[in-house]
RNA sequence: GGAGAGGUGGCAGAGCUCGGUUUAAUGCGCUGGUCUUGAAAACCAGAGGCGGGGCAACCCGUCCGGGGGUUCGAAUCCCUCCCUCUCCGCCA
């Protein structure tokens, strides 16, 4: 959520930066929304203080054996008009605040403005990209051979956009995760964390997911506001909601291993194959709680952190800066990481990691108290992923791929796999 | 799933029976001060969040788990939801 303040001072400043990112606001909508609430404000408030003052002189009375019924007639009308006028702004303050929740972060100055992914710059390049003097075939075609993938029969247990794993593909996914998690607590000072996979509605609208993209959610109908989150992003962001950290805490940082649900819906006809869409998939996840004063600084060490992975499993990849205009909603600035697939010849996101300023935090309500101040300030919040396991898994494949269908597994994760060094074929 | 108890300010903990000098007692902790070589102790004073108004010192409103209701007036009465604890049952 945006700072309702600066909203009032200066939604022209607002509205120039949204419109960046494509993000018309109603200027006007706000401001006739906010007045309203403010004279209501005053209505009320000067009722209340009358009743707070008659109050007393009535029990008073009564207590004295005197007549009150000229003060109770009285309030009794300034009750009814409290009671309208109360359920007015009831309404005007729900409709501001949902207003306020469903405009999107603002772009950091240091974002480059753009349309679409079209315009999305890229940073920096890392690794050859491999040359075969073979046709490289795709992860869905190999992994089949192979058979460690069947999307057929996780069509007929769940439906489109499942895969089942078996053997040595199940365990090479184990073995990423694994290596992944060991690289974010070993290398970069990640505390692990195992956080629930069902999460309420308010922790959803802590980062952003909610109000506005229920349908991008699997809900659990049958229960109270459950949802399956999406990414572990969701449980470690709000792990401190409604907290005060102490200053010398920080940064916190966590990382976890977690299933993510996506319904995907608007998704239909992209990459209906394979691994790269599915309903359900692995992330390790990585979150901090930094200090205002060095968040940007931290989405570099973040972002180098997710590229460590790659790096050390030796994927080539590329990193983007997002542009204005296809950044999500909660972020201010967000790096993407692309590794090389060559079975589909190009770059393809397998990291994505934020800086959501205070807009997170203003939502959870994550503050910290700088040390030797009453005053409390919100914290910024980044998330990375660090790495997507399962399009990890379709790195390997491709790029570890030989003419005759092996796969060699990367030095870095034989000893996860119990040191076997190729899956051959049968 | 069954039965019971409870959620009050940073923490502990009264108030709820009988709604109205409670602007939420008291203790601990916290901040400033006095005293002291320093510290402790003692004593004095102060202190929250959110919102509205004012140039300002300040003033007002609101917050006793969330929401709703009764009433001139609710921490206190009623309804509802959530959470915690104890006992029983079941269970990886």
């Amino acid at each position: 959520m945006l700072d309702l303040k600066l909203m009032q001072k200066d939604p022209e400043l607002v509205r120039a930066a949204l419109e960046k990112r494509g993000s018309p606001i109603d200027v006007a909508e706000f401001t006739a929304m906010d007045e309203r609430r403010k004279a209501l404000i005053a209505e009320v408030e000067t009722l209340k203080a009358e009743k707070n003052r008659v109050g007393p002189e009535i029990a008073k009375r009564k207590k004295a054996g005197e007549d009150a019924s000229d003060l109770l007639e009285r309030m009794g009308l300034v009750a009814e008009r409290t009671r309208r006028l109360d359920a007015e702004l009831s309404e005007v303050e729900a409709a501001e605040k949902e207003w306020m929740m469903t405009v999107p972060n603002m772009p950091h100055a240091s974002v480059p403005v753009g349309k679409s992914e079209e315009d999305n710059p890229v940073v920096r390049v890392w690794g050859e990209v491999p040359k075969f003097d073979f046709q490289p075939r795709e992860h869905w075609d190999l992994g089949t051979a192979l058979g460690g993938l069947d999307f057929e029969r996780a069509a007929k247990l769940a439906g489109a956009r499942f895969a089942i794993s078996f053997g040595w593909c199940a365990r090479l996914e184990r073995a990423l995760a694994q290596f992944m998690l060991d690289t974010q607590t070993g290398l970069h000072g990640y505390t692990e964390v195992i956080p629930p996979y069902i999460v309420n509605r308010r922790t959803m609208t802590g980062t952003g997911q909610l109000p506005k993209f229920e349908e991008d959610l699997f809900k659990l109908t049958d229960e109270r506001d459950f949802f399956l989150i999406p990414t572990a992003e969701v449980p470690l962001t709000n792990i401190y909601a409604d907290e005060v950290l102490d200053e010398a805490q920080l940064p916190v940082k966590f990382c976890a291993f977690t299933p993510c649900f996506r319904s995907e819906a608007g998704s239909y006809g992209k990459d209906t194959k394979g691994l790269i869409r599915l309903h359900q998939f692995h992330k390790v996840e990585m979150v901090n709680f930094a200090h205002p004063d060095r968040s940007y600084e931290a989405l570099e060490v973040m972002t180098g952190a997710a590229e460590k992975v790659l790096q050390l499993l030796e994927l080539p990849y590329r990193v983007i800066t997002l542009c204005t205009g296809d950044m999500g909603f909660g972020a201010a600035k967000t790096y993407d990481i692309e590794v090389w697939l060559p079975g589909q010849d190009k770059y393809r996101e397998i990291s994505s990691c934020s800086n959501c300023g205070d807009f997170q935090a203003r939502r959870a309500n994550i503050r910290f108290q700088p040390a030797g101040s009453k005053k409390t300030e919100y914290v910024h919040t980044l998330n990375g992923s660090g790495l997507a396991v399962g399009r990890c898994l379709v790195a390997v494949i491709e790029n570890c791929q030989r003419a005759d269908g092996a796969i060699v597994i990367p030095q870095a994760l034989r000893p996860y796999m119990g040191g076997l060094e190729v899956v051959e074929p049968k």
